[in-house]
This record gives structure tokens, sequence and C-alpha cells, in this order.
DNA sequence: ACTTGACCTCCAGTCAACTCCAGGTAGTAG
DNA sequence: CTACTACCTGGAGTTGACTGGAGGTCAAGT
């Protein structure tokens, strides 16, 4: 099955904008064209461009994904690189997941706050 | 005890400029200045930095963060207004927690295939 | 008296990541 | 044949959040 841009951006909730950009930074490399130009979307690259946006939406900025991507479309040669590169990126994941469950609490803290607040109010 | 702005940055991880450039953008009204204009925190004024820092780091826009802080030194009346907008808040923290191990699991599962791939390589 | 360091303001510059526009092509429906 | 829609490129503009420079004040140390 193969979809074009539009469907993709449906797919994905990326704007047709923001794939177009992706591509000119080099990130959807693995895309084909039709006879008109046209970008084609396969499974394959429904799936890249998943992981693409599970990387830039967990803090990886573009540059590196690029390489990323670089490494994956030059073979199997590459794969170190490439599980360094998510090993390293797996631990920032879980550094921001502990930092934001303390944020959480941060912020449940300052409702409980707010609630001991209005009850000493109501009170008066 | 009193705090000048340098002490605030190193206490925060923000710059010195970045402080600045939220008292600027009026999220640090809280602020009183000494004799020859500079900027002193008092423990509550730490406090409030520390929290104007979680709600960035979770995302929230500066001009909400501005809106919360307005709030806030306006009094006990608009208590109602922060409790919602913090409500909202810690939905977007929860959502994006959840959202953020499922990328974790994505992650996760790459690296294992990376190491299913290898093992295949070697048994060539 | 002078230098040094930490602060100040105003304002311009930078950066990442989009977002949009003008002008064009190709395929399809009426 | 024409209108419409979805696509294309190159390049300019926007946004949010800083970041830095120029020029100045003030207090403490030598």
């Amino acid at each position: 099955m193969y979809f074009k841009i539009g469907e993709a951006a449906r797919r994905t909730g990326l704007s047709i904008y923001t794939i177009r950009y992706y591509d000119k930074e080099k990130l959807l490399s693995f895309l084909k064209r039709d006879k008109n130009g046209q970008r084609i979307f396969d499974e394959d690259g429904l799936l890249y461009l998943g992981m693409i946006c599970c990387l830039k939406d967990t803090g990886m900025p573009i540059k590196d994904i690029r390489h990323f991507i670089e490494w994956s479309m030059a073979g199997e040669t590459t794969i170190d690189k490439r599980e360094c590169l998510l090993r390293e990126h797996k631990q920032k994941i879980l550094e921001k997941i502990v930092k934001m469950n303390g944020q959480l609490s941060q912020v449940e803290n300052k409702l409980k706050m707010y609630a001991r607040q209005k009850k000493s109010i109501n009170n008066d």
C-alpha cells in the first residue's frame, strides 16, 4: 500500500509543511518519488516517520535524527553507532520521566495548598 | 535571607540572562529592588522561581505562566482560576508521562531489534 | 584614587523548528 | 475545455525562548 504526503500527514499528526521541511532537512531520504515527483510513503516509510516523531517528541534535535537516518540508510555496518545513539537517548528519556514525575508532585502539592487555603477561607 | 540574581541563577540552573528575560516578560513581578535597583530574591521569591521552572519545563508557554503569576499576585480572589489552570496543566503532564512511556518502549523495541540483527549477522 | 566584580538597562542578534506564499504541474470530474 | 484538488519547489517570514554586547552604577579591596 502506498500513500502520499497528505495521508502521511493525517496519520502522523504532522502538518504537510512539516513533512516537507523534514525532507528538506534530509530526514526523509528513504522516500521514493512517483513519475511526477510526488513523495511516496510505503509501510516502511510510515514506520520510519513514526520513529522520527518519537525521537523528536522525546527531545532529540533534528540534526541528531538526521545522523540516525543517515546511518540507517548506510546499512548494517552502522548498527553499533545507531545502537549507541539510541541507548544514550533512552537514558535521557528515563531521566525525563523521573524529572516529570517530580514536577507532577510539585503541581499536585500546590493544588493541595489551594484546597487547604479555600477551606480556611470558608471557616473564617 | 536575601539573594541577588547571581545566586538565584546558581540555585535554579537558569542563566542570569534568562532570569532577566523572565523579569522583562513579567514573570518576576514579585521581586523587590534594593536602593541601587538590584533585584532581591527572598525565600518566597526562590520558591516562585522554582515553580516557574517547573511549569516551563513541563511545557507551559511563558504567556500562561505570566497569567499564573499575575493571578498569584492579585490575591485570594484568583485561587479558583489558578487552581483551574494548574488542574489542566497537571492533566497535560500526566498525558506527557503516559506518552513518554510509550516512546520509551518504542526505543527499547528498536534496541531489541538491533540485538537480534547483530546475533543473526554473527551466525552467518 | 583606582581597579575589579557583580549588578543594571536597552536593544539587537541568534537559533530551532516550523509556516506560508507565489507560481507551477498532473489527474480527475462536469 | 475548464475548474478543482492535491501535489511540487524555492525562498521568505514567523514564533518562542533565549543570548549577548555596549555603556553605565555601585561597593569593596589594595
